[in-house]
DNA sequence: CTGTTAGCGCGTTCAT
DNA sequence: ATGAACGCGCTAACAG
């Protein structure tokens, strides 16, 4: 006898608890549900007491079953290992639980064959709503998906996809990191960024700061993406003439730190020729060089504002398609000293 | 009409398939099942053509409840934030993917209430199982929980909880950062650790470096813990006269970052005057001073095996409780250079 | 206010 | 090899 059929045979149902309070299973249903004022004090009373003398626990599944309502919602994650999607998950699970919601984590690992197990997994398990943060190369099965329940994106806005998006501004937050370096005497800038994989973050910004250097008359700006020789390609931005203190500008957390560990291999001391601002902020900026300047995002709160449009979404709403976007926090440090 | 409805209503479920393929409900669910070795040819095919053409997905909540068997696995995690946390985590969700369960996650956030309320969802989710890295302050509840199913504990040890644990061989990974520190010519040694809250791993650092240290007689040792006035303590350790050069042995992550922190506010040039070991790898290390020397532990694996553990349980297994103790891999870094 | 009944989608006897 | 019928735990009509 395996420990499943003893978890079964064990498990308090409605009925027993029915049964201990002389009431029937339609009554126990009503406290537990949202009917409790059907009731009679005197039923209520002996059903509590039951449910507290039992420990009984209404079976999720079977009421999803019913009613159609798991209280589940998933969330697919390109890269839990990124702290950037962590801190989201963080404030989507504290959103969903204050709900009475359940989090479902979907990890895909940048792989399109794990996407699509997790979103037939989803699918399964009858989640209600989805939060997606990932790649969106499953286009038409998520799109599927979407006929059947709300889908809320999260950072990464996904062509052909109509759904909200809660994320950043990307060209504010580039606005303030170009008005940053500009102003700290920076006339030589360089866009680091992961590689483009058509995620909308990435091109977004590298538009974003094409433009925008380029209404900057005295600003020069080049854009490279993280890959093996981005030893080399530093180095050249590094020893090439130019019109004047040379910065780089790193996209994400992960652009930061593949930059700062290739400056550190070339032997730099950081900062000493140059500056460094990078978008996200992780706890171990200040510890490097002179600390690293930061824009941080409210990561959290994403997190929470993505639950809340999907919560509605679930709660029947049916007004248009919405992108909510935040701003990010400039935090000055040592890595973009003044120049001037 | 809600989405939810519409939701509902657009379900394939298996009757459909059925009757598009023209057998009984009860052929389909013998091939979606494992006996689909009791079908013809013919109906197989018959069926499985329905099943693509219809885009049937075998609705999970309704199985489980029928047969026990959710394919969900629930993960106690006490701090999300925590990237060794995650990796295990991510260990986990990966290994449960492989064998077709998903994983709910359930954050505490070290706090007690949030504790309780992740085990009640677990407990109405039914999931089949529990991997557990937590304070363990609902012991009762956990107890109860483990009278249903398997539960294994990763990393924290949890008093009169006889279950399964997967972790690190702390006293061996203790035995190593000494051995390093002592051979490198450090002889004042400090043990950094987050303050004492009853968790195994705390507790067994600790008395392992109590203990180690008084083995060596040429070493001296102390043991403090991050607080708000860590920096004092900190310094009053450089400060004094003590039997030779001086090293800290950070505990975990957490204290690591709270130790560099602190000892950069205090205006050290890292490494400079002292040594520092961490236990626990982070990607930064290799950043801050000439690098961090550090103590990895296979977080991915430990995720891995902790799955693969509760599987076994899941499947019948009665065998005694056992005890999984990894080992850690020593990376040498500029924190722990020679001073001889 | 309360109990009875009929499913939700599926797995599992029993027959055949 | 296949189908009919029942029930998993619960909610939602419908009666009373």
């Amino acid at each position: 006898m395996s420990s499943i059929s003893i978890a079964q045979r064990n498990r308090v149902t409605m009925l027993d608890v029915a049964e201990r309070a002389g009431v029937s299973k339609a009554s126990v249903s009503r406290f537990i549900g949202d009917d409790r004022a059907l009731l009679s004090e005197l039923t209520a009373e002996r059903i509590e007491r039951a449910i507290a003398d039992l420990g009984y626990r209404p079976n999720q599944m079977a009421r999803g079953l019913k009613r159609g309502r798991t209280r589940l919602i998933g969330m697919l994650i390109a890269d839990v290992r990124n702290p950037y999607s962590i801190a989201v998950m963080h404030g989507v699970e504290s959103a969903c639980r204050r709900h009475g919601y359940s989090l479902v984590m979907c990890n895909t690992d940048r792989d399109q064959v794990q996407e699509g197990e997790q979103l037939a997994a989803v699918r399964a398990y009858n989640v209600e709503g989805l939060i997606v943060n990932t790649l969106g190369h499953q286009l038409d099965e998520l799109r599927e998906l979407h006929r059947e329940m709300p889908m809320v994106l999260v950072d990464r806005k996904v062509d052909q996809l109509d759904s909200d998006l809660v994320g950043l501004d990307n060209p504010a937050a580039v606005a303030t990191a170009i008005n940053h370096l500009h102003a700290q005497g920076y006339r030589d800038l360089m866009l680091v960024s992961e590689p483009q994989d058509g995620t909308s973050p990435r091109t977004e910004r590298a538009a974003a700061f094409n433009r925008q250097v380029q209404a900057h008359a005295d600003l020069q700006g080049a854009v490279i993406y993280t890959s093996n020789d981005l030893d080399a390609q530093l180095h050249a931005f590094l020893q090439r003439p130019g019109p004047g203190p040379k910065a780089f500008f790193c996209a994400n957390g992960v652009a930061t730190l593949a930059t700062t560990l290739a400056l550190h291999r070339l032997g730099h001391n950081l900062f000493d020729d140059f500056g460094l601002l990078a978008l996200d902020e992780l706890d171990w900026y200040p510890l490097v060089g002179g600390g690293i300047t930061a824009l941080a995002q409210p990561t959290h709160e994403i997190g929470v504002r993505a639950f809340e449009c999907l919560l509605e979404r679930l709660q029947g709403s049916q007004s248009p398609t919405r992108t909510v976007d935040f701003g990010v926090q400039l935090i000055v440090r040592g890595s973009t000293r003044s120049r001037l």
